[in-house]
DNA sequence: TGCCGCCTCTC
DNA sequence: CAAGAGAGGCGGCAG
């Protein structure tokens, strides 16, 4: 048995044939483990979470990728060293003899100099690193928080029971909609094909280009790729698009493209022929906010907002007729939260009066009265209340709004006047990420911002608008994960067979057994709302129900 | 085969 | 569309 030694080559060991090839293999790997002093980087036997759920193998223990990607990330984080050890061989070990012949469990090794390891520790959070213990004392400033202890930890079990529980999937149905795709997707290939002159690979950007531009001369105003391509985004097309058909043909073609082999026809294959359900991985430590992500597959970024994309939605369903999808949006968290944080009166007082945050965001800016707002007013003003979420300057602003440039100056010099608290707020924000290096949420989450005083101009303005971001967007994940423990821990006390689901970052789903939803309804209610005590600004949890995931939203 | 650029889907 | 956070499919190219 071989393993790789090369720095950042992973090299991959095939799943063991039988049982005894897999007992050595583990006996090996344990020996490896006590033996070297090297320091090894995603040196697990990793095996493929969805297939351990696929074959029903239990799960041991907690996540050990999970918890020591999270360890490494906190800077102010500091390693129980034993703990990580037990529960890692406890965990990895007993589900690779069990998954004989079953899936694509495989053995990834990486060897990385030592001096890297800091470095990669807070660059490349989803690297799962494996410490031997006496080289993991070596990673001193570590040490366990508050938020690990109260909230990481706890959210590790209920992450697991999610990824164990699962969503039902009707793979029927996609299949169906699979070959009404390949239609159309047929159809707009013709008559491309025929306004163009010729074949090409429609799905190639750069063959695209040439052919739009090169072959049909259409008159390029687009900005250029990286690599001296013509860009064919949908920015760039759009504007295209109304004087071309072709153009339009392409976009068409792109879309539902991109909606079959993203998700109609790969979902199926992830479903479980045991249980129908399909089995998402969530990463507790991968986003620098502290968000979850999904992958395999990922169920955060199911359409929703295009009309063909959104019927992928209704293949989501209750695990059977005694049970019911119940969805719960935090309604504007993160302007909410940005309400709270900076502590604007005018904000709060919109928030708290309970109007249209937008339209009374408007009537501000604009110096009308809330009744005489009008639509194209409320449209920029939840363009900017849109943009500041995101730490967007003012000089974006301008762009994005589409209107005049003196209009937008006006515009956004009004909205600051009107919203002192929150200038204050990103002013301060930025001002204390330069004197200590990072930023922090509301319940103490940190992230570092190396670049915020680069000399590096773009660098550092990407800084800063990380530093006003990152404390809003880390908040509302604190806000649901917190959330989802309380949850948890009430479902398991009151014994309900409903569970928790899915987290889409302000949405929970849930699979209630009917007969108990008013009772879940309330806890889920209850426990999203206060799962931050103490604050101004009203929290406000959007419910509904349906037999798929379409109608529940 | 592996990696990277480009594009597109979500909150 | 972009700007904050992600995942993933595909083409194109180096080795």
């Amino acid at each position: 048995m071989v393993f790789a030694t090369e720095s950042h080559k992973g090299t991959y060991v095939p799943i063991p044939a039988n049982q005894e090839e897999a007992r050595k293999v583990v006996a090996e790997f344990k020996e490896l483990l006590e033996s070297t002093d090297k320091l090894w980087v995603g040196q697990n036997i990793k095996y493929d979470a969805t297939m351990m759920k696929w074959y029903g193998v239990e799960m041991q223990g907690p996540y050990f990728d999970t918890m020591i990607t999270h360890y490494l990330c906190e800077p102010d984080l500091r390693h129980k060293l034993d703990y990580l050890t037990e529960s890692y061989l406890n965990y990895t070990m007993v589900p690779i003899e069990d998954l004989i012949g079953k899936g694509r469990t495989q053995i990834t090794m990486r060897e990385v100099p030592l001096e890297k390891v800091k470095e990669y520790a807070c660059e490349d959070a989803d690297w799962t690193l494996q410490l031997k213990p006496k080289l993991l004392s070596m990673i001193d400033e570590i040490e366990v928080t508050e938020l690990y202890k109260t909230l990481e930890a706890p959210l590790i079990n209920v992450l697991r029971d999610m990824e164990y529980e699962g969503i039902k999937v009707n793979g029927e149905f996609l299949r169906n909609y699979s070959f009404e795709l390949a239609d159309s997707i047929l159809a707009m290939e013709k008559t491309i094909y025929q306004q163009a002159g010729g074949e090409f690979n429609i799905s190639s950007p750069k063959q695209v280009g040439e052919i739009l531009f090169d072959s049909l001369k259409i008159p390029y105003k687009g900005k250029k790729t990286g690599t001296g391509q013509y860009s064919t985004d949908v920015e760039v097309l759009t504007d295209l698009s109304i004087d071309h058909q072709i153009v339009k043909d392409i976009l068409e073609y792109r879309k539902l493209s991109k909606l079959k082999s993203t998700y109609v026809d790969a979902l199926p294959l992830m479903v479980n022929p045991r249980d129908g359900r399909i089995h998402s991985n969530f990463n507790q430590a991968r986003a620098a906010t502290g968000r979850l992500s999904s992958e395999n597959p990922n169920l955060q970024n199911i359409p929703i907002r295009d009309e063909a994309g959104r019927e992928i939605r209704k293949a989501f369903e209750p695990r059977d007729n005694e049970h019911i999808l119940l969805a719960a949006d935090y309604s504007q968290i993160e302007l909410r939260l940005i309400a709270e944080i900076s502590k604007d009166a005018a904000m709060l007082e919109a928030f708290i009066a309970g109007n249209d945050f937008h339209k009374a965001t408007a009537a501000r800016v604009y110096g009308v009265a809330y009744d005489e707002v009008t639509s194209e007013q409320r449209r920029n003003a939840k363009t900017v209340n849109f943009s500041i979420t995101y730490g967007a300057g003012a000089t974006n602003l301008s762009r994005q709004l589409g209107i005049p440039r003196t209009e937008s100056t006006e515009l956004i010099k009004n909205y600051f006047t009107q919203f002192q608290g929150l200038k204050n707020y990103m002013e301060e924000t930025v001002e204390f990420a330069r004197k200590h290096g990072y930023v922090q949420t509301l319940l103490g989450r940190k992230r570092t911002l190396r670049d915020i005083n680069s000399r590096n101009g773009l660098a550092r303005s990407t800084a800063e608008r990380v530093a006003i971001n990152t404390p809003i967007q880390g908040t509302a994940a604190d806000m649901i994960k917190r959330a989802m423990i309380h949850i948890s821990d009430a479902f398991k006390k009151e014994q309900v067979r409903s569970r928790l689901i899915l987290q889409v970052h302000d949405e929970l789903v849930f699979d209630v057994y009917q007969p108990e939803l008013e009772q879940i309804k309330a806890i889920v209610a209850e426990k999203m709302q206060n799962a931050i005590g103490g604050l101004n600004v009203p929290i406000l949890v959007e419910m509904g129900t349906g037999m798929n995931w379409l109608e529940a939203h």
